[in-house]
This record gives C-alpha cells, sequence and structure tokens, in this order.
RNA sequence: GGGCCGGUAGCUCAGUUAGGGAGAGCGUCUGACUCUUAAUCAGACGGUCGAGGGUUCAAAUCCCUUCCGGCCCGCCA
C-alpha cells in the first residue's frame, strides 16, 4: 500500500482471503469469519507458536466492549488450533501509560460498577500523570491500579473460558524485552519522525518517541533533551503534560533515564509489542482503523523492518441502542451479563460477523437466547437454513464448551415462567408437562437446563417486564364481590377434586359463566390471589402444576 | 470538508465474495385446542433490500451519485 495513503484495503475489515497465489486461483468463501481470517495468517507461513494479541489501556472498568479484543482473537485462536497450530494468545494491558484523567466510574474487585466517591478520589487525583502500575489499586486489594484491572480482565476471560496470557508493558519495559526497539527508534530517530510526522502535526524537529518517566515525581515526561546511544540513556526535563484542556504539572526536574525507565508514545509501542511478541493477527476497534493502524503499519515496515500483524477491524456495539459510556453509565460489565444469561449464549454473540455494529438490547435478551438456541439446534442438523447451519457447523465447537446433543435449552421465556416460582420439583414438573423434559432426559441435562430459569427470573426482575410475577407465599390483600367469591369457591372444590391444569383452565370459563360474571374478573381475582396482580401465565395449567392443597386453600382465601 | 464501515419485515438478523426464487426467528393478526389471559399447534399479514441513476437478458448483490448513523482525519490511547 502507499505509505501515505491512510486507507488500507486489509483495515477496512475485508477480510475476504484473496490469495494470488492460493491453488484455486480464487477466494475461498468461508460461512464463518474466523475462518477466513486463519486462511491469511496461515497464507503467511507464521513460525509457532501463532501469536494472537489484543489489549487495551486499563481505564478502570473492564466493560463488555473490551471483550472485543478477547473474544474475537479467541475465534480466530480456536480455529488455527483445530487446523493444528499451536497458539499463544496474549493480552496485553498498555499499563505504563499515564493515567490522564480521573475515571468517572471504576468496578470494585468483584467487578461492581462503583462511582469515584466510593474511593480515594484524592489520591488518584494526585497521581495523574503517573503510569497505571504506579498507582495504588484503589480498593487496596491489588499490586497496582493497573493490576486491579487486569486481574477484572482476567477473572472476565476466564468466566468465559478463554485461555488469555495476560502481558504488562509496564513488565516488558522492565524486563528489558523492549529494549530492542527502543533502541531501533531511538537510533534512528530522524527516520522514525519523517514516519510518524504523515500521521501525527505535532512531530517536529525536536520530537523525540520516547518518554521517560520522571525519577523525581513518577509522572510520564515529553521533553527529551538528549539521546545516548551508547550508554542507552536518554536525558530529559520533567515539563508539563498537557492533555485535553486540562495541565497536569511538570515538576522540572531535570534527569537521565535507562530505555526500561520510560516508554514509548503508542504509535510506536503498538507495532513495538508486534516485534517483540511476533504478533500474527490482531483484532482492534474501528477507532483505530484509520488512526494507529496506518501508522503502526508504517512504523513496523519502516522503521522497525517487520511485518505487521493480519489486522481485522470490529465494529462496536450499543447497549441498550446508545454507545457503551463508563460516564453515561451505560455500561455492562461481563459478571453482571452471566447474571442473564449462559457463557456459551455470550460467546456466541461475540462468534456474530464483527463488521456489523450489534446492539445488545438487555430488555430483548429472549431474541438473543432464542438466536443462539437456533444456532445450536443448527448444528445439529435440525434447522433448514442452509447458511445458517453452515456458521453454526463451524463456529458452535468454539462456541460450547463442550457438544453435547442430549443438551436441553428451556426457551428463555419459559424458563421466565417457571422462574415465578422457587420450587426446583415445580419447576421440573412442568417442563415435563411442556415436553421439555421426558424420561430420557440424563439428570444432567435437566440440572444445566434449570440454570437458566435463574438467569431468566433474574432477567424478568431486572427488567421488570411481563414475566416478572412472583407466587405469593403470603395471602395478598383481596376484596372481591359476593359473585366472584362465589366462583372461587366452586373452583376450589373443582381443584379438590383432582383436575389437570388443562381442565382447570376450562373450568374457569365454565365457572365464570355459571356465575354470570365476566371471565376476565374471575382470571383477574386468580391473578390477584396468586400473583397479586392484575395478569399474569396462563392461569390454570400454572395452577395445575402447583399443589394441590395450596391452590384449595389459597382460592378460599384460607391462610 | 476528505476517508472508512454500516443501512434488508415492527424487532433481531441471514443473504452481498462469485448478479438469476426477497428469506429466518421473534412479534403482530386470525384460527384451533370444552378456553379472550403471555408456556401448545396451524395459518396469514408484513419489505419500492435507505434513496436516485447506470451496466446487464437479469441487480439487495457490480458502477456512479446521494441521504442517514458510527468512527477516523488535533492531542492521546
Amino acid at each position: 500500500m502507499s505509505d501515505a495513503d491512510p486507507s488500507s484495503d486489509v483495515a477496512t475489515g475485508d477480510y475476504r482471503t484473496d490469495d494470488p497465489d492460493g491453488p484455486e486461483g480464487r477466494p475461498t468463501h468461508h460461512a464463518f469469519w474466523a475462518d477466513a481470517v486463519a486462511d491469511e495468517i496461515e497464507a503467511r507461513d507464521p513460525e509457532e507458536p501463532v501469536v494472537i494479541k489484543g489489549g487495551v489501556s486499563p481505564s478502570g472498568v473492564a466493560h463488555l466492549g473490551n471483550f472485543n479484543e478477547i473474544m474475537r482473537g479467541y475465534f480466530v485462536a480456536e480455529v488455527l488450533r483445530e487446523r493444528g497450530y499451536d497458539v499463544r494468545q496474549v493480552f496485553t494491558s498498555d499499563d505504563k501509560d499515564p493515567l490522564r484523567k480521573l475515571p468517572r466510574k471504576l468496578a470494585d474487585p468483584d467487578g461492581n460498577i462503583v462511582g469515584l466517591g466510593d474511593v480515594d478520589a484524592g489520591a488518584l487525583g494526585r497521581n495523574l500523570g503517573k503510569p497505571y502500575t504506579s498507582i495504588p489499586d484503589p480498593f487496596g486489594e491489588a499490586d497496582s491500579y493497573a493490576a486491579h484491572f487486569a486481574n477484572l480482565l482476567k477473572a472476565d476471560a476466564d468466566r468465559l473460558g478463554v485461555p488469555v496470557e495476560m502481558l504488562s508493558n509496564t513488565d516488558l519495559y522492565a524486563d528489558g524485552t523492549f529494549d530492542p526497539v527502543v533502541e531501533r527508534v531511538l537510533s534512528d530517530v530522524e527516520n522514525a519522525r519523517e514516519v510518524l510526522s504523515k500521521y501525527q502535526n505535532k512531530v517536529d524537529e525536536e520530537y523525540v518517541p520516547f518518554n521517560p518517566v520522571c525519577e523525581e515525581c513518577g509522572k510520564v515526561t515529553e521533553t527529551v533533551t538528549d539521546i545516548d546511544l551508547d550508554s542507552k540513556t536518554v536525558d530529559y526535563v520533567c515539563t508539563d503534560l498537557t492533555v485535553g484542556d486540562q495541565t497536569i504539572d511538570g515538576c522540572g526536574h531535570e534527569g537521565t533515564a535507562t530505555f526500561r525507565e520510560g516508554k514509548l508514545p503508542w504509535r510506536f509501542e503498538w507495532p513495538g509489542q508486534w516485534q517483540v511478541l511476533g504478533v500474527d493477527f490482531e483484532p482492534f476497534g474501528k477507532d483505530h482503523a484509520e488512526g494507529s493502524w496506518p501508522s503502526g503499519e508504517d512504523i513496523a515496515r519502516n522503521v522497525l523492518e517487520i511485518e505487521p500483524p493480519v489486522p481485522m477491524t470490529y465494529e462496536w456495539f450499543t447497549l441498550n441502542g446508545e454507545a457503551l459510556s463508563s460516564s453515561a453509565g451505560n455500561i455492562v460489565t461481563v459478571p453482571e451479563i452471566l447474571e442473564l444469561l449462559e457463557p456459551e449464549v455470550l460467546r456466541y454473540f461475540f462468534s456474530l460477523d464483527p463488521r456489523k455494529a450489534r446492539n445488545l438490547d438487555l430488555s430483548r435478551l429472549d431474541q438473543l437466547v432464542d438466536d443462539f438456541d437456533r444456532f445450536e439446534r443448527a448444528y445439529f442438523g435440525e434447522v433448514e437454513d442452509e447458511t445458517l447451519t453452515a456458521v453454526a457447523e463451524r463456529a458452535y465447537p468454539f462456541v460450547v464448551d463442550e457438544v453435547r446433543e442430549d443438551r436441553v435449552r428451556l426457551p428463555y421465556t419459559f424458563a421466565a415462567v417457571l422462574g415465578m416460582t422457587d420450587d426446583r420439583d415445580l419447576r421440573v414438573q412442568m417442563a415435563y408437562n411442556e415436553g421439555h423434559f421426558t424420561d430420557e432426559t440424563p439428570e444432567w441435562a435437566i440440572e444445566e437446563a434449570l440454570e437458566r430459569v435463574e438467569k431468566a427470573r433474574a432477567w424478568a426482575e431486572q427488567m421488570d417486564n411481563a414475566y416478572n410475577y412472583r407466587l405469593q407465599v403470603e395471602m395478598p390483600e383481596t376484596d372481591f364481590g359476593d359473585d366472584v367469591a362465589a366462583a372461587l369457591e366452586d373452583l376450589a372444590t373443582f381443584v379438590e377434586d383432582g383436575h389437570d391444569g388443562e381442565e382447570i383452565q376450562g373450568e374457569i370459563y365454565e365457572t365464570a359463566k355459571r356465575h354470570d360474571i365476566d371471565v376476565s374478573d374471575l382470571f383477574g381475582a386468580g391473578y390477584r390471589l396468586f400473583f397479586d396482580q392484575t395478569q399474569g401465565p396462563r392461569l390454570g395449567e400454572f395452577l395445575g402444576d402447583l399443589d394441590q392443597q395450596f391452590v384449595v386453600k389459597r382460592l378460599r382465601r384460607e391462610e
């Protein structure tokens, strides 16, 4: 590609494999995007282990969007492993970056979002400008602010069953891993300037692409006054750091730093990671597609003289129709979403085409789960949809921990109905009655299916939606007319005589007719008695599943 | 202003590489089940494929123009 041209055929997210040397002489079509990416990596004949990287700057909250960095790479890693490659998936925490401004929200060690007011904000404020790894963990548990954040991400990756190796940029500088890159950039500083200046206006003849950490105040500095390649040190002045419209004061100290006591600016650091880690593939958000990627590619080739990794741009997704924003509170974390659905459903979400911006609508999680269930059935050949089946055949095994055909999925909204009662036996019975379980269903499948009930129940409660009904253990307050009361008594007798749910459902209509009351009034009375609401699930069949004596007593309004 | 990506049914999306029948699920409506009440079953409705033009025997798909949304084009990451 043209060096000055920021557009790139690969960075656009167009990952068709188009290898002119391919034996077929034309692109191979893949149903699953990760296969196409894997083709591209394979075509480069990579050394093993193949390295797949992701990375972010530790911001304070590990939200679902950050997970693109891990999950997109995960699918490519799995495809390559299946093809017989040894694959190493790494995640770099860009933790030598300075804290530039106070985060408005943080995640506590359990992943819960808390405000700045819940921690010592003053202590954080005094650390502005220092590397994240030099700042104490606001929650006092991890080694540093950066470590706290990295722990959260690692825990989330574990929850999703993704084996990823966490790497600290700070460590990579400290242990000398980055030495060759820093030496290269600083020994060829004019060329480095020239390349970067195509992308950044601020690069002038004074610009030195290295930011020493001030030995006096600990802040990341920007003013290098001299480079000594022989002793591998730079001289610097700790000047003010401008961040947007804010200024972080420098201490004015003049000192000398080794190549390990500072950091490269991001535009060099990223390609530097590719070099020292031997990165073969890296997904990145669309914000990088037209900024860092073109410059990174250029720097890799023309400053470091390495081949950049296969890139892939992923679209951002929105949450409930709005951009993810921790400051605006429009955020969801992995632990939060795992309260509402199973890990495999979340993995499925990330297996979808990365080019498409997707909206994660929590109020319609049932749709996502239904889609997953259908995807799963397609894998087992139970869906008449060739396209979906083709994708499922490739992607499904990477989405679930284990492929097991006997698995039972209760439809999510049905699971929400089961969640109206805490009685496990009742839940199982209702699922039997609906044919989701049979005598053939293994016990483990029942156990796993029931886990979705807890998720769907949490969803119904959090969304306070049409499934948020609770079977009332205590008798609700009622105020029925004589005719309704008489009808309820009739119904109680009917139930007492022993009838199944279907019969009870029919009898509700009959009883209402006999007593010359509106059917809706009788249903309303039933919903009041059992749910303390004006509506609810299909009443007769629900009652048929409950304990008979309980139903009879409740209909008679006895405690 | 320039560039990149996206726009297909009410919702969520597949289909766009390599031109040929406009699709799925959910929702909605109707009906069935002794039954207006969210878990069953059947059927139907529903889209000028963002818009306009071009190429073609044939365009959601290729080309041009254009509208809308997101992102990049300061610094930083």
